[in-house]
DNA sequence: AAGAAGCGTGTAAGCGCTTTCTCAGCCGCC
DNA sequence: GGCGGCTGAGAAAGCGCTTACACGCTTCTT
C-alpha cells in the first residue's frame, strides 16, 4: 500500500484515454487499431494519453467484438513422452513465444491429457478461444491436426504433417541433412558407418534414417541392419543404442546420431569403451544445439534453423488467421552441416 | 466440408441453450456457474441442452463481466539460461498445466525477453489479463515477484522467494535432502566425499550445497573446498566439474550431485576414468527424475514431489484469487532419499 | 454556385455473458 | 383469509471494446 501506484479498483479504459485526449471513444479505438483515417493531431493526442495513463487494452472486450482471441495454442504431447525432454522443445517454445509476443498474441499451452475425452479437446480448440494452433512432436499419423483444421481453425504442424491433413507444416530437410552428414563421414574415409535413430514412428526420425541410407547407397556401400540402432531421442536410449552398436560391430569407425542430445551420450559411451573421438570413431549429431559446442571434442552437427522455422510457423498461422486463407502450405528449410572436431574433418577456425 | 459438422458461422451461445431448454438466459447462466438457487428440473433441462448443442462458454464475454481471465501466467526465464534446458521444467509445466485445466484455467507462457521494457511486462501482468502468476528459476534476488505482488496480482514462486517479497512460495526441503543423501554416503563408509553444485546464485543450489556441508560437519569431517565444484545445472557444467574433482582428488570415493541430469553426466565421466560405480565411487543425485532409473547402475537420488508441489502452487494461487486473500504463504515439502545401486547402499528390490 | 465526393469524427448498437433487481407463486402463520 | 417470508426465475443493465452509420466540413467537379 505505501510506495506503489497499487492496483486501482478500476483499470484504465479506452474511455479514460479518449476523455483525456479530448476525442471520442471511437477515435481512440481507431488509433489503437492503427486505422489510417484519423488525423495526426488526434492521433498524437491519443497516443500521449495512452502513454500518460499507462493504458492497456482489455483483451476480453476486444475479443468479444472481433471474435478473435489473439492467442494461439501450442499443443504439447504427454509429458511421459521422452522426446519432450529434449531441450529442443524449450528453444522451440521460446522462439514461438517471442515471435508471437511481437504480434501481440499470447501463447497458450494446451495439454491434451487434461481433457478426459478427445471430444472435449476438439470442442475447446474449436470454440473460438484460440485463433490458431501449433502442433508438435507428432507420432505417426495423429488425426488431431486434420480434425482441428476440419473445424476451421488454422493449424500448423512442426515437422511433416500426416499425409492428407488439411494442415500447413514447417519442416527442415532432414533427409538431405542426414545424407550430407553421412557423406561427410564417408569423405573422411570412414567405411563402417553406424547410426542411432529416433523413434521411427516420427517422420523426422525416419527422414534422418533414410538420409543416412541414401548416402551409403550413393557411395555404393551395402546397408547393414546391424549398424542401425534405434534410440528414442532420449539420453538413455542413446546409451543403450551405442552399447549395442559397439557390441555388434566393434570395428565401426563412424556414427551418425539423430540428435545432439543423443550424440553427446553416445560420445561418452564411445570414450568409455576406450575409443578415441575422432581418431577411432567419428561422430556427427543433428540439431546443432548449444551442447554440440561444449562436448569434448566439439560435435559436428546438422543445423536446422529453429528460430527461422518457428518464425515461419507463426507467420503462416497469422497469415492464415488474418487473411482467412486456410489453404495448407508447406515450407521446408534447408539444413547445414556444421563441421567440428568430432567428425575428424577440418576443425573450423574458432570464431 | 463434407464429413464434419464444420465451423458454424456462429458459435453456440448461452441464449441458444436457454431457448432449447425453455428457460431464460439468466437461468442458463446460473446452471453454468453451479448456483444453488435453481430447480433441479430446470437444471437438468439446461444440462441436456448444453450436451446436445456442444455448448462451450465464451471466455471473453465471461471475463468481461467477472473481471477475471481464468488464466494464469507462467513466467519462464530467458532461453539462454542453461537451467531451462533441464527436463525438470517440462515436468513442472506439465504438472501445473494439468492441474490448472482441472480448474478450467488456462496456462499462459510469458516470456520476459519479449517485452522491450520491464515496465511493459509489469503493466501487462497487472492489466487483468492474468489472474495469477507462477515464477520459476529465480536467480538471486529478482525483484519481479515483489513488483507484481505490489500491483495486487497473486504470485507464487517455485523455490524460495527473495527475502521480503510479498509472494508465496513452494519449495522442497533441499537442505535436509542433501544432508540425508550425504549422510547416506557416509553411512556406506565413504569418507572422501565431493559435491557438484548448481549455480550458487539460485537458492535451491545453495541449499543443496549447505545440506552437503551440514552432513559432513555433523560427522566431524572437515570441509575441503577442493571437493566442492560448481556445475551450473547443465550437462556440460557437470562434465567439467567432475573432471576437475577427479583431477584434484583422485582418491575421492563418493559424490553428491545437485541434479540427476548432472549426476548422469558425472557418472559417465567417472566410468570413463576407469573407476567403478559404486565400488570405487558412490554417487547420489537429486530430483529423482526418470533418468535416475535408467542409468547404469541406477542412480540413488533425492526425490522431491514435483507433482504435489506443482499442485500446491496452483492451489495457493487459486485460493488467493478466489478468496481474494493475498497474504503470502510458504509451503515446504519434505524430500525423500531413494536408494539405488549407484550409492552402494542396499539395492531396493525391483518392483 | 450547387451538387458530388472525400475525409475525419461522433453516436450508438451490440458482442455473450453475469448479476442485481424485481416479482410471481407458494408455504405457513396468526 | 390476509400477510410476511421464502424460493426460483425473468428482465434488464451493463462489462470495454469495435464498427456500421450518420453527419458536418472541406475540396473538387461541371
Amino acid at each position: 500500500m505505501p510506495e506503489d501506484d497499487k492496483a486501482n479498483d478500476r483499470n484504465v479504459t479506452l474511455e479514460d484515454v479518449a476523455r483525456l485526449a479530448g476525442v471520442s471513444l471511437a477515435t481512440g479505438s481507431r488509433v489503437m487499431n492503427g486505422s489510417p483515417k484519423v488525423n495526426s493531431d488526434a492521433r498524437r493526442a491519443v497516443e500521449s494519453a495512452i502513454a500518460q495513463l499507462g493504458y492497456v487494452p482489455n483483451r476480453a472486450a476486444r475479443s468479444l467484438m472481433t471474435r478473435r482471441s489473439n492467442a494461439i495454442g501450442v499443443i504439447i504431447p504427454a509429458p511421459t513422452s521422452r522426446i519432450l525432454m529434449d531441450p529442443f522443445f524449450l528453444m522451440f517454445f521460446s522462439a514461438i513465444g517471442t515471435e508471437l509476443a511481437l504480434h501481440a498474441y499470447q501463447l497458450l499451452l494446451v495439454m491434451p491429457q487434461s481433457y478426459d475425452e478427445e471430444k472435449h479437446l476438439e470442442r475447446y480448440l474449436a470454440s473460438g478461444h484460440i485463433d490458431g494452433i501449433v502442433v508438435t512432436a507428432l507420432h505417426g499419423d495423429d488425426p488431431l491436426p486434420e480434425r482441428i483444421a476440419a473445424r476451421g481453425v488454422p493449424v500448423v504442424v512442426s515437422g511433416r504433417a500426416p499425409l492428407g491433413a488439411r494442415a500447413s507444416y514447417v519442416d527442415a530437410d532432414c533427409r538431405s541433412g542426414a545424407a550430407a552428414a553421412t557423406a561427410h563421414l564417408l569423405a573422411q574415409g570412414r567405411r563402417k558407418l553406424a547410426t542411432i535413430s529416433g523413434s521411427l514412428d516420427m517422420p523426422s526420425a525416419m527422414d534422418r534414417l533414410l538420409g543416412f541410407r541414401d548416402a551409403l547407397e550413393a557411395a555404393g556401400i551395402p546397408a547393414d541392419p546391424a549398424l542401425e540402432a534405434v534410440g528414442d531421442f532420449s539420453q538413455q536410449g542413446a546409451v543403450e543404442a551405442m552399447n549395442l552398436l559397439l557390441e555388434r560391430r566393434p570395428d565401426l569407425d563412424g556414427v551418425f546420431v539423430a540428435s545432439d542430445t543423443m550424440a553427446a551420450m553416445a560420445m561418452h559411451v564411445i570414450q568409455g569403451s576406450g575409443r578415441q573421438i575422432p581418431v577411432d570413431v567419428a561422430v556427427v549429431g543433428f540439431d546443432d544445439q548449444p551442447i554440440a559446442q561444449t562436448t569434448e571434442p566439439p560435435l559436428s552437427s546438422v543445423r536446422h534453423p529453429i528460430e527461422a522455422m518457428s518464425h515461419e510457423m507463426v507467420r503462416l498461422l497469422l497469415d492464415s488467421i488474418e487473411a482467412g486463407d486456410h489453404r495448407p502450405r508447406q515450407v521446408i528449410f534447408p539444413t547445414e552441416l556444421v563441421i567440428r572436431e568430432s567428425s575428424g574433418g577440418l576443425p573450423v577456425t574458432r570464431s
